[in-house]
RNA sequence: GCCGGGGUGGGGUAGUUGGCUAUCCUUUGGGACUGUGGAUCCCACGACCCGGGUUCAAAUCUCGGCCCCGGCCCCA
């Protein structure tokens, strides 16, 4: 029987990976010039990494196991645990903010879709040590300039979850979460029971005109003037200032209950169900790990999506240089490659091939350029480029032919 | 966990009222062609997703499983 690979994951073949490389380059480069550095967490946790926080239903979409010495681990769900995880273990006496950004896969036990698969990759950033308006105006401005850079279009959403949860301050932490999963999946009818159930059938009003408020004035007019708008509003009006462009949205609830503030969703078009690209906010976990209270806030770009959403691109062209020679310059041909090799993406024949097949190969893998080396050129001293898009060539030293090339 | 559509060489396919050596294209390797690519011709390699059942006989019918695609649920 033949093996397949688990279900859920992918094979990325050479011209997959070039482009997801190309694509992950240019999200590094981007972040990098925001200040924030690449870290490392371990591929798998200690299974309570991930349990400690809301929602034990999670737990059946986490790949966990037992090592050979019992302990209960898992294969990390997300990344923004890990790091805080690591921030608390490490870093809390270090200078703050600290800004970091991580790729890395990331392993869901779900049922495969389209944009949804049993491994996937996370690109993101979290910046720890400000709960400023500041900090999380660069969050979301840095998320819009990722997407800049990949020139890919995005429709941003930004809303704060303190407008909602003041709206309900007189309900239970549990009565809030349980409102807040309705509004997040939007279950209109099944938010209308539960407040009906709990006696405040009178939010639900309130609760639609606060979702479908525009800008922060009108939400002024349901909430009153809490702190939460205010503190939206600056980021707001920085956002304006970066001629970032936004939507309002105070029916983003992300589910979470370890989100405190600004929350942040970006969509993307042509993905179908699963459109969200990255989804963002600013939030409290350092002190369920065992640190100090801290506040942070990040991101993660659902790394699949985005190649998806960007279809097909261009890749900058590549040189490649292919050796060609007769069997009596073999060995000369061996060290040609060699030197070319400190400069170009070099191939020689290792088949055993004619100099017809071997052009012929390079024909088929795309080479650029040949450098044949036979006979006449070992009497020279020389070689042959060989130009495989317009079919010129000369002889020349190798010097020469790496400067061509080049 | 639920619903629908699928699974034949590496890729794309034909073939199912059960029956001859499973069709064609492409790819790959070799040759025609021992110093010059893309063409052409020839040769070769290579497949019925897995398992059970029905049958003289299963790619074809049937049951179960696995996997793929799309949707639902969920989505830290």
């Amino acid at each position: 029987m033949k093996m397949q690979k688990p279900r859920g994951t992918h094979d990325f073949l050479p011209s997959e990976m070039a482009k997801r490389r190309f694509i992950e380059n240019i999200m590094r480069q981007t972040v990098e010039n925001w200040g924030y550095q690449e870290i490392q967490t371990p591929t798998f946790e200690n299974l309570k990494l991930f349990t400690l926080r809301s929602g034990e239903t999670i737990v059946d979409e986490i790949y966990e196991f037992r090592d050979k010495g019992g302990r209960a681990l898992a294969l990390r769900p997300e990344l923004t645990a890990p790091v805080l995880r690591l921030y608390v273990e490490k870093l809390q006496a270090t200078p703050k903010p600290l800004k970091f950004y991580y790729f890395g896969n990331c392993f869901r036990y779900e049922r495969p879709q389209k944009g949804r698969f049993r491994e996937f990759w996370h690109f993101g950033v979290e910046l720890i040590g400000s709960d400023r308006p500041e900090a999380d105006a660069e969050v979301i401005a840095l998320a819009s300039s990722v997407l800049d850079a990949l020139e890919l279009r995005g429709d941003l959403h930004v809303g704060h979850l303190g407008a909602l949860r003041s709206l309900m301050r007189d309900l239970s932490e549990e009565q809030k979460n349980a409102i807040m999963r309705f509004i997040d999946k939007r279950d209109d009818e099944g938010l209308r029971m539960y407040l009906e159930e709990i006696g405040a059938p009178a939010l639900e009003e309130s609760i639609y005109a606060l979702i479908e408020s525009e800008d922060i004035d009108e939400a002024r007019g349901i909430v009153g003037d809490v702190p939460a708008l205010g503190h939206l509003e600056n980021i707001l009006s920085l956002l304006s200032e970066l001629g970032v462009s936004y939507k309002i949205d105070f029916s983003i609830a992300r589910g979470l209950e370890y989100y405190t503030g600004m929350v942040f969703e970006i969509y993307a078009e042509r993905l179908g169900t699963e459109n969200q690209i990255c989804g963002g906010g600013s939030y409290r976990l350092a002190h369920l790990f065992g640190g100090e209270d801290i506040p942070s806030t990040g991101f993660a770009f659902g790394f699949d999506r985005v190649v998806m959403a960007l279809g097909d691109i261009s890749l900058p062209p590549q040189k490649k240089v292919i050796v060609v020679s007769t069997k009596e310059a073999r060995v000369e041909a061996l060290k040609v490659a060699h030197r070319l090799r400190r400069h170009f993406s070099t191939n020689i024949d290792l088949m055993g091939r004619g100099v017809k097949a071997q052009l012929s190969h390079a024909n088929v893998i795309g080479a650029t350029h040949a450098v044949i080396v036979g006979k006449r050129e070992l009497q020279a001293r020389k070689v042959t480029l060989r130009d495989m898009m317009t079919g010129e060539q000369e002889m020349l030293a190798l010097d020469e032919v790496i400067e061509r090339i080049r």
